[in-house]
DNA sequence: TTACACATGTAACACGTTACATGATTTT
DNA sequence: AAAATCATGTAACGTGTTACATGTGTAA
């Protein structure tokens, strides 16, 4: 049930409409939080209806703006301190992993080419936006610097994804060394 | 709807019931496509109707053992070969970290610590996983070279989000480095 | 005036989780 | 004899996706 906190997180931030929302998960949370307008429309009807956020304003084309509620406010902070996070993942990427056996070595390389490409291109994508936040390009707000945080996120997951098609693409069996030459986490370090 | 195909990779390994592939996925698979019992039941029934899977073996009480047709094969193969791979991830940590600004520094870090120590927990044990994997524990099969390549892919991801926990504790704004210097890509899209 | 972006919503379906129910075999 | 584990399933609910439907304001 994170889709309506993650609401609230957004909301109180400034006020926002139905459609607002929709677009910043398309391309901000997209990534990490896929959420459909018709998810999102249903989820704010709802949290209207328990007073966690109100209407602040109506606009043209019947826009309707929603801000958050002291109750609201309270809810996203209970959420963020009090509720362990679930730190289930998927990621069919590393669940097809499993079932390479089953491609021929053409396909498999084929395939982890692809894949490496993918994900540096996305990384790519991330590390500028963390490099424009750092230029201060948006401001430095609190928020900026928490969705800097979140970017960050992004560039490193999306990279990790890239080295490690890459790395499996030369033969793990060749290439003798674990998962991390071991010890403990030094600042930045491959590439 | 990667669990059918999950599911028909399995049993492409070998035979086996409902109950095991549960067991498999609560192992193995569970932390990168989790998948409960009532849904693997659910899933099986169809696969069987549709010819991909058919009754091996029925065991003691009433366990009932299943294994791939050729048509099961084929359409693992086809999955992996000619469906595109959903990208979309799902990752609750991230997601929460857009809302950090919501937490007194406080909360955060202490936040920032726990995840962080889970994350080179789960990495750790990943770690292991492919060490006894190089070492040869589990054999040196084609199969157990998938699972190698996924366990490399466990080992990554959660250290990269340990390190990424680290890093966010330390003040990303004191430091100002950014995601990860290298090669910078043009006008690059992400979603 | 036509097309496009804005804006909201419903309905049907697919996927996933939790709770409940049942019973067989093995271990203590 | 009781408890633990093996083993399968159903029902209800919650979440997420796709398709469809509708209409408004702005720019070409």
């Amino acid at each position: 049930m994170s889709l309506r906190h993650a609401l609230l997180g957004l909301l109180a931030e400034q006020p926002a409409s139905g459609w607002d929302l929709s677009r910043r998960f398309d391309d901000l949370l997209g990534s990490v939080w896929p959420a459909g307008h018709p998810q999102i429309y249903g989820e704010l009807r709802r949290l209207e209806q328990e007073a966690f956020i109100e209407v602040e304003s109506e606009g043209p084309r019947r826009r309707k703006a929603y801000q958050v509620t002291d109750l609201g406010i309270t809810e996203v902070r209970r959420w963020l301190t009090d509720v362990e996070v679930d730190h289930t993942l998927r990621l069919e990427a590393v669940l097809r992993s499993v079932f390479f056996w089953l491609m021929t070595p053409d396909q498999l390389s084929d395939h982890l080419r692809r894949e490496a490409a993918y994900y540096e291109a996305v990384a790519a994508g991330y590390r500028q936006l963390a490099e424009a936040k750092d230029r201060g390009d948006f401001g430095h707000g609190p928020q900026t610097q928490s969705v800097r945080i979140a970017a960050e996120a992004g560039a490193r997951l999306n990279t990790a994804l890239g080295e490690w098609a890459t790395w499996a693409l030369n033969g793990p069996t060749v290439d003798a060394n674990p998962a991390e030459p071991s010890g403990q986490t030094e600042s930045s370090d491959h590439r």
